[in-house]
DNA sequence: GAGGTGAATGTTAGCGATAACACTCCTCGC
DNA sequence: GCGAGGAGTGTTATCGCTAACATTCACCTC
């Protein structure tokens, strides 16, 4: 007489209790075949399953979560850009936490301040997720981070890496002394450096990056020309350089950059690379087809997005971690828009003029 | 003698019932002031709310999904490409459901193939989300969504323009129409097209698009060049269309294809736009930069979001609405890639050779 | 063969919210 | 002045699951 039709409801999606009884098991070993415990005989647990299968059951994540107050959420805050770097990072981790067979709960932000951090961060502790990702590459929002409570698990992505805690980077710092190096080692006598916002850490492990490069090989550091990520700046900035004969080499904080310089220069009939050579960041997936083809530096995203993930679910787990701080570096990408220049020619040297 | 502290349990979230304790009302009462629901008195209302900001209480989204059988999650299939388009549809989608108090889960696929999209709409089943979006532009991905049940809302963005299902797109044909017009408009006999790959729904339209515009104007249709959307097939494509002369005039799919065609040009000495005029599709933030900076069609992702948004939860709520499709046409943003021509020269003619 | 042990399973008690209903009062209308 | 009706509030059941404890039974040990 335990026949479920009973014709009350119509529809209602199956629940455990439903499996049990076609299964003639209680409800409870229908959970335990469900979360894999060993006590269960083979046969039970076959029955079980067909059980299961034949019901379509699905088990309710919201009930799951209820009881154990725990969620197979992660929450992501990133801002809402459509720069190439966040989003690869983004689509990279998003991936391996489905393999982790995590969710993705994403909240963009407008602009990285504290109150948008802020926000964002009381959604997805709303949502007790089970740990929160954020792609925090200023200041503002790395401060802003900082009231995330103690006990939830949290990973900074181009954070702040003063910080204690759990961060992963790309090697900003040894990506841009190595495209420094490269354009120094190719004959130029200095190297400018067109960077990305002030604000970012990006920019400022770049800038460092570069400059220690340049007092590496006793090079005169040129004034910084300090732009935002877009192509608009690097058009801007390569206005001012094309003007400048003695700039002969530049090192562009990310491919964007590279972009508005190369045409800049081409306006003013400064050739890429026999005039000026150009080194950019990212590794766009458009940098081969530039006018020249772009020498850049090639982040691992998806490195990134493992270790984040990795670092993230040792929290989760409680694992302790030595050094939770992990830097990815960049990989250099040579193409045409560097020139190896077999001696400096007069007049060409540093800051000449 | 009802203080809470009673030091069982060391800290524990608090709860409905510990804010009821605080405010001296059952906890029913703090669920209507949470809820807003109308009977209950100011006074009331306001010692509930000094309790729950003194205990810092937030509701537990588990328990109401639990109860209601409902969630404020939007489920989100898309393909895990860092394309421009579905990047910036997707950081857009975000932001609108957040401002309408929705989150979105995102699960990304790497191909569109049915079994992929199963699983994932799956996995949204299983979570109990409000709906589903699908960014579904290939023939695979409409068909594999089919499966989606009858009483689960989803809204397709980029599908199948011919399924009755709602569907939010950009108004391909249009842009088509437009671009190609304007490039006949400039003086060109005809017009060449780029195409995306083939099994694309927003290939497809702009094929149409751009055979209409042709012939409207009785201008011969010359073979269309297959590619997918990457700058390196638009630069094979831009190499054989660069060895023939009588190509004066090209309608890129996307604006990586257009870019890689801008590179394959100039290395044949072919200027643009004066030898050969492009016009490409999208208006990445770069277009302006390429060399020469790029005429080309721009598409709203925030009009496509918020439609599919309202789609959605025009669903959710049951509302019946009369003609579930949502075209947004895309506006043409003139550049520099493109030349006009005030007379056709002879032996310029289409498909002379 | 009494009792211990552990595998296999069942029973009960919540998790933290909403829904449905019950119960006070108070205010009307006639 | 009394019943209807509604505002304001409380009580109880319930959603679907897991944790903790209880129970059964077979097998082994001495």
């Amino acid at each position: 007489m335990d026949n479920p039709v009973v014709g009350s409801r119509v529809s209602r999606d199956p629940a455990m209790t439903d499996v049990a009884r076609l299964a003639g098991v209680s409800h409870q070993t229908v959970s335990r075949v469900l979360n894999g415990h060993p006590n269960v005989r083979e046969q039970t647990r076959l029955r079980v399953r067909a059980a299961i299968d034949q019901l379509g059951y699905r088990p309710n994540k919201a009930a799951r979560a209820l009881v154990t107050g725990k969620s197979q959420l992660i929450g992501v805050i990133a801002q809402n850009s459509s720069l190439y770097g966040p989003a690869s990072l983004l689509g990279a981790f998003e991936t391996a936490a489905a393999e982790a067979g995590f969710t993705v709960s994403l909240r963009r932000v407008k602009v990285l301040d504290r109150e948008s951090i802020a926000s964002a961060v009381e959604h997805h502790r709303d949502t007790r997720v089970a740990g929160i990702v954020a792609i925090a590459p200023t200041a503002s929002a790395a401060e802003a981070l900082a009231e995330v409570p103690a006990g939830l698990p949290l990973v900074t992505v181009d954070g702040d890496p003063a910080r204690e805690t759990p961060l992963v980077t790309v090697d900003q710092f040894a990506g841009a002394y190595e495209a420094t190096k490269h354009l120094l080692d190719a004959g130029h006598p200095t190297v400018w450096h067109v960077s990305g916002p002030p604000d970012w850490f990006d920019s400022a492990g770049r800038v460092r990056g570069w400059q220690h490069a340049l007092a590496e090989a006793a090079a005169e550091e040129p004034p910084l020309v300090a732009a935002d990520w877009s192509a608009a700046s690097g058009y801007k900035a390569g206005q001012m350089l094309a003007r400048m004969p003695e700039c002969t080499a530049v090192f562009a904080a990310n491919d964007h950059l590279a972009l508005g310089i190369l045409r800049a220069m081409y306006e003013r009939d400064r050739r890429v690379p026999n005039d000026v050579s150009v080194v950019g960041f990212d590794d766009v997936p458009e940098a081969e087809y530039f006018i020249p083809p772009l020498t850049t530096m090639r982040p691992d995203f998806h490195a990134v997005a493992r270790e984040t993930l990795s670092l993230l679910l040792a929290q989760v787990s409680e694992v302790e971690v030595e050094e939770p701080h992990r830097t990815i570096a960049p990989e250099l990408v040579r193409r045409e828009s560097v020139m190896h220049r077999l001696e400096t020619l007069p007049g060409e040297g540093p800051l000449a003029g």
